[in-house]
DNA sequence: AAAGGATACAACCGCGGTTTT
DNA sequence: GAAAACCGCGGTTGTATCCTT
């Protein structure tokens, strides 16, 4: 499948701005057969690293930058494939609200995953669900949110579909939550409702027509104000239980890795 | 079955930091 | 020490595919 220069929406081709070389048309967009066994024949030989040179001297009309992401991100025999797991699900939620969009570390901790995939996925999936609750993904009403309704809905699920040694993560997890039945699926990428609370009238009547959100989960919280802000029940000692800590992290990688 | 919308993912761009010349 | 080149990161966009109406 030969793609045409410029093709694809990505503008047209483009001449290298600082080389001496003579010019040569660049080519931009989806990479072909030829070019991935290109890529992947000379960096096997040669290693990765010093990407402009290893663009021109593999004989690729691409940028070194391009040559890297496509080498980093897809032709690199060390990535994963396949769903998001729910283990790594929770680790991106835990890791992503102390870094914030710090990928590429976030990545660190999620072998075989990409910085760009993770983003993907929070892109796709989680501000979703910001945008079904209609709040923004760095707002503090989010991110207690995640940190004390979807966060604890994953570690329940993982505990549910793991018939292992109890592990300090099920302390966690609110003992009055009830694993739900398809909780031993551990491709499924979507949040499955456990115990349902019904949306109350007060809450965002739009959200609940998009579909299930966070209020579906099992929201054990008080309701908006009319500043639009939530309270919690319980107070935040309590809460501060259900986060998970370096060793929760250690397990999870463990048992995805191991 | 077709059209339109939503989703997932690959790839580009700009920018800032680091290394090399 | 300065300039150029390189590298990596995060944000954004384009498109193929799936889903819904």
């Amino acid at each position: 499948m030969e793609v045409p220069l410029g093709g694809h929406g990505y503008g047209s081709a483009t001449q290298p701005s600082s080389s001496e070389e003579e010019l040569v048309e660049l080519r931009k967009g989806p990479w072909t057969v030829e070019e991935d066994t290109l890529l992947a024949n000379y960096v096997s030989t040669h290693g990765e690293g010093r990407w402009n040179s290893l663009a021109r001297h593999a004989g690729l009309k691409r940028t070194g930058k391009s040559c890297r992401l496509r080498w980093l991100n897809y032709l690199r025999p060390s990535v994963r494939r396949g769903n998001i797991t729910l283990q790594e699900q929770l680790l991106i939620l835990e890791l992503h609200s102390r870094w914030g969009n710090r990928w590429s570390k976030i990545a660190q901790y999620l072998p075989g995953r990409t910085d760009n995939e993770i983003k993907n996925y929070w892109r796709t999936r989680v501000q979703k669900q910001a945008k079904q609750l209609k709040c923004d993904v760095n707002s503090k009403q989010f991110q207690d949110a995640m940190r004390f309704v979807w966060i604890p809905r994953l570690i329940e699920r993982i505990q549910a579909g793991q018939p292992t040694e109890p592990h300090a993560l099920s302390k966690r997890v609110d003992p009055n939550a009830t694993p739900d039945a398809s909780a031993s699926s551990s491709e499924t990428s979507e949040l499955q409702p456990s115990s349902i609370s019904e949306p109350t009238e007060s809450q965002d009547p739009q959200a609940a027509q998009n579909g299930p959100g966070l209020w579906e989960y099992g929201l054990d919280m008080e309701v908006v104000n009319e500043e639009g802000n939530m309270s919690w029940v319980g107070d935040a000692d309590s809460l501060d239980n259900l986060w998970i800590n370096e060793e929760d992290i250690r397990f999870l990688q463990q048992q995805l890795y191991s």
